[in-house]
DNA sequence: TCTGGGGTCCTAGGACCC
DNA sequence: TCTGGGGTCCTAGGACCC
């Protein structure tokens, strides 16, 4: 008996078609086969998701609410309900563990999966993506799309080439034959800005970027981006799946329907914000020595404050007086957008404690029995006293 | 058309240290 | 006394992803 070869293309991409939507859809099935837009429905917000039907009439992702309207006024629109998305996602990945553990999530509803091991009980990587997207169907009733290819960034092309509801494998061999005629803006890593300098370079397509000297590109991307994407072109990529580590960062941030004048206001929302990070951060067993305040104003311009401390935050007033001596430091004469609280530079609770900043023991035992209602009787249960009764959003 | 929310990664300058 | 070089950390901003 001889082990069958190892597999030429074991790298599969896995995408769930309009997922929100799907999702929505699932709970709510008078919303099958019409046209849905899941998105804020306030003024300000944007698609998170469209479905095929709505995509017709050009309404897509990250488009705003109200230009989606105006394209198809008669779509159902949805407001995104994001804790359905997780439990769902959390089935799905279960779907792919139980076919391999050598799963790297990118987001709740994609995934890479390194199949290489399941040679002995699959005949091509081709086959475990089919069986991959039929154990969706059954188990979930949710389509799903499926790359195959040798390596991670064709996998992603492929995906996207097989949706909706499809397959697509890049045989070894003819990688560039597949690569070459794509789209340079396809590429993963070449954004609005990158295409823009692109563009400038006459790469259209990803063919025409493979013939731009290494040199050449690295003046211009810069020298880390320009040998990634250099690479790339040649559909050379040997990043391995790595299967998903601990979180960097945990933040909460919110657009405001209306701008924040009253600078109580928006201290109240940072508290809310504080109770929310702090909340996920001791779910988490996590600290973080780094806070950061995030600020929009009307003019979209975007700044951010941060200081980092020798021991870690968990404690929700410890976050809060932190972000009080950035709010500090910024400017609450003009009108804000946008509120943010980010903690990073995280680490296992439970080390050194941060002493000082208005701390006491005291807290630590307020910020327990607070998470322990929450777990209990959900997440809007328990809040500060001063958010019981926000102040007006206007000073006029 | 007027731009969400939650993330990751990169760059660049300055502080600080040896 | 007209001044190196490297490493690491911090901060702010920005590109990019879904």
């Amino acid at each position: 008996m001889t082990d069958p070869p190892p597999f030429t293309e074991p790298i599969l991409h896995v995408d769930m078609d309009a997922f929100f939507v799907e999702v929505e859809r699932l709970h709510d099935p008078s919303l099958v086969g019409v046209p849905v837009v899941v998105g804020g429905l306030g003024n300000r917000g944007v698609v998170a998701a469209s479905s095929y039907e709505a995509r017709r009439y050009g309404v897509h992702s990250a488009m705003p609410i109200v230009q989606a309207r105006r394209l198809c006024p008669q779509a159902r629109y949805v407001a995104p309900t994001q804790g359905r998305y997780r439990a769902v996602s959390e089935e799905v990945f279960g779907v792919f563990r139980s076919f391999t553990p050598r799963v790297e999530g990118l987001s709740v509803d994609e995934a890479f999966l390194d199949v290489s091991g399941l040679r002995l009980h699959y005949p091509t990587a081709t086959a475990v993506g089919q069986a991959i997207r039929e154990a969706i169907r059954t188990a979930l009733l949710l389509p799903a799309s499926v790359g195959v290819a040798s390596n991670k960034f064709l996998a992603k092309l492929a995906s996207e080439n097989a949706k909706p509801d499809g397959l697509l494998t890049v045989p070894a061999g003819s990688e560039l034959a597949f690569l070459h005629p794509l789209p340079v803006r396809r590429m993963w890593g070449v954004g609005e800005a990158t295409y823009a300098t692109l563009e400038g370079l006459g790469v259209a397509t990803i063919g025409d970027l493979a013939g731009v000297p290494l040199a050449t590109l690295e003046g211009r991307v810069g020298r880390s981006l320009g040998q990634h994407l250099h690479r790339l072109a040649l559909a050379d990529d040997d990043r391995p799946v790595s299967p998903d580590g601990e979180a960097k960062s945990i933040s909460s941030e919110q657009t405001f329907e209306c701008d924040l004048t009253v600078r109580e206001r928006i201290e109240a929302e940072l508290l809310r914000q504080c109770e929310r990070v702090g909340s996920q951060l001791r779910r988490s067993g996590l600290s973080g020595r780094t806070v950061t305040l995030k600020l929009r104003y009307p003019d979209f311009t975007t700044i951010t404050r941060s200081h980092s401390f020798d021991s870690g935050i968990d404690v929700s007033h410890d976050l809060y007086a932190a972000v009080r001596q950035l709010l500090a430091r910024v400017d609450l004469k003009r009108p804000v957008r946008l509120l943010g609280v980010g903690v990073s530079s995280l680490e296992k609770a439970g080390g050194p404690r941060q002493l000082g900043l208005n701390r006491s023991a005291a807290w630590d035992d307020v910020s327990a029995a607070i998470d322990e209602v929450r777990a209990r009787f959900g997440e809007e249960a328990v809040a500060p006293a001063r958010l019981a009764s926000p102040p007006p959003a206007h000073s006029d």
